[in-house]
DNA sequence: AAATTATATCGTAATATTGCAATATACAAA
DNA sequence: TTTGTATATTGCAATATTACGATATAATTT
């Protein structure tokens, strides 16, 4: 195996892991905050920032990406990468919805 | 490889990608979404809620553990397993830092 | 056009994850 | 104490992920 069985999940359950899997990685953790903090679109900066080669960094990259976690816009020579606030508020929501709901159950244990 | 190279980042960084990767599953999705349903907390019941295989259910359920998602009580012959408040708290947080945070931002792309 | 710079892709090795059958453990009931 | 029930662990096969050197692509500068 390896192979998740995503078929048995419905398609929200595994529209919410994908998100979640993808930032799921200290280094694409990095990205993201790196991007969250920084004022401008630096960019390729990323790579510098990060403790990784180039090829591995574009890798986490394009996996942010196709996930819908950040967006890119080619500027020139270079690329823009930016945090997609969408996916970041349907993960907040995600996760307001759960601790509503826990907040107001009796616990056991 | 195919080690993440852990060392290079962060505490914080590595810690925040550890809970999400032990969410980041549709299996461990649906056992969350489960018990932020469930008023009692009715535990062993998670295995035949879910389309897998015991002893696949029970790693999932571990590694929930392990990462501070769930907690377990032993119940005589049964165990409770629940939401730790906590960590989904602290997730909540994380997303809404990062989206109260790139409002402010002009952005680029 | 040639050289430079920025980024992506390919190929591949090392390691991690997923899933389950078989089995172990631990408590409960008979 | 044997039997049944609930859960965990072991061992392993199949697949996925991570990382990076080498190389490709594409725009920029000289």
């Amino acid at each position: 195996m390896g192979t998740t069985k995503s078929d048995l999940f419905n398609k929200k359950q595994n529209e919410t892991a994908s998100l979640l899997k993808a930032i799921a990685h200290p280094a694409r953790i990095a990205i993201v905050e790196y991007l969250m903090n920084v004022e401008s679109c630096v960019c390729g900066e990323i790579v510098n920032k990060l403790p990784l080669a180039q090829p591995t960094v574009s890798q986490h990259l394009k996996e942010l990406k196709s996930a819908g976690i950040i967006q890119g816009s080619i500027e020139g020579n270079t690329i823009c990468y930016c945090l997609n606030e969408k996916s970041i508020q349907k993960l907040k929501v995600y996760f307001e919805t759960i601790e509503n709901k826990i907040s107001k159950q009796n616990k056991c244990c």
